[in-house]
DNA sequence: TGCGATTAGATCGCGCACGATCTATATTCA
DNA sequence: TGAATATAGATCGTGCGCGATCTAATCGCA
C-alpha cells in the first residue's frame, strides 16, 4: 500500500508523499538556517558535528558518523574544512593508529556560545510549541528507525 | 526557546533537534529508495520530476521548481540528465520563448507502469499504516509551511 | 609468530542544491 | 515606439552525500 493518499482520483502528485514531505522540509530549515549559520561561518553540517562536539568532545570520526548516519567519504572533507577553519584539530590516536581522534580548540569551543540563539531562532520558525516540536521529533526519528531497519 | 529538549541536564545533542530528525529521516528514506530507483536507471530528485511530469505532463521548469521547491540552478542539469536518460524533452515554448516546456517522452510515460510498486514498498519500509502515515505527513507540510514563512 | 581478515579513514567520481551572475526574451509605460 | 525593468532559464563555484575503492593499522588464530 502507497504511503500517502491522493486526494482524488486523479495520479498522486509529489505533494502527497511523505518522502517528499521530508525532503522538501529539509531543505525548508536549511534555508532558515543559512543566514544564522553564516554568522558563525559554518554550513548547516557542520554546524551538526560542532553540536555533536559541543555535546562531547575528543571523538573519532567514526562515532560522529555513527551519530549523524554519515560515511567517512562525507565526513572526512567536511571535518578538514573545520580544520582549516580552526575549529577543531584531527589527529591520529596513539593507541590506535586508525582512529582519528577530534578536538575543539578554543575558538571551537568558544563559537558555542555565539551559537546560543541559533537554537531559540529555528525554534521559533518552526512555529511549534517546544512539546508539540518533541512529539513531532520523536515520531520522525521512530520513522526514521523503520526506515533504516528496512534499508538493512 | 529551544525546538526541541535535552532529555537531562547535559547539553543538548543533534538526536534532541527536530532538524536532524528530519534531516536524517531524508537521507534515510534516499538509502531505501536507492535499489528501488536503480532498477529504474533513475535517482530520488530526478524521481520526483518523474512523479510531477506523470501527474501532469508538459510543464514549463519553472512550474516543477515551484512544486519542488528547487532553484533552475539545480533542475537545468538534473532535467539535461532525463533528457539525455530519453525520459522527456525539453524544448522553448514559441508563444514565450523565455520558458523551458518538459514533455515526456513514450519512454517517460511507460516507466510509471515500472514505477508502480516503488511506492508500495516505500509504504511498507515507514512501518505506519496509510492513515498515520498521511497525518504525520500533514504535520510536516505544515512545519514547511512555517519555516518557509519565516525564511521569508 | 606470522599471515589472512577486519577495521578506520581517505580518495575519487557523480549528482544534487544553492547563491551569484549572465543572457535572452517579454513587459511596461513615458 | 523605445528604453528601463522584469522574468525564465542557464552557467559557475562551493559544499555536501554516497558507493566503490584504496591504504594502513589492528586483530584473530593456527
Amino acid at each position: 500500500m502507497p504511503s500517502t493518499a491522493p486526494k482524488a482520483a486523479s495520479r498522486p502528485d509529489v505533494a502527497d508523499l511523505l518522502c517528499f514531505a521530508i525532503y522538501s522540509t529539509g531543505h525548508a530549515f536549511n534555508r532558515v538556517y543559512k543566514p544564522l549559520l553564516d554568522e558563525l561561518g559554518l554550513t548547516y553540517p557542520q554546524y551538526l558535528v560542532m553540536v555533536a562536539l559541543w555535546a562531547e568532545d575528543d571523538q573519532t570520526v567514526g562515532q560522529i558518523g555513527d551519530r549523524l548516519f554519515l560515511e567517512s567519504s562525507t565526513l572526512t572533507p567536511l571535518l578538514k574544512r573545520l580544520e582549516t577553519l580552526g575549529f577543531l584539530t584531527r589527529s591520529r590516536d596513539p593507541e590506535d593508529e586508525r582512529q582519528v581522534r577530534l578536538r575543539l580548540t578554543d575558538k571551537g569551543s568558544s563559537l558555542r556560545k555565539k551559537a546560543r540563539d541559533v537554537g531559540a531562532c529555528i525554534g521559533e520558525a518552526t512555529g511549534l510549541q517546544m512539546e508539540a516540536a518533541v512529539k513531532l521529533r520523536n515520531e520522525i526519528t521512530k520513522l526514521r528507525g523503520h526506515l533504516m531497519k528496512a534499508a538493512k
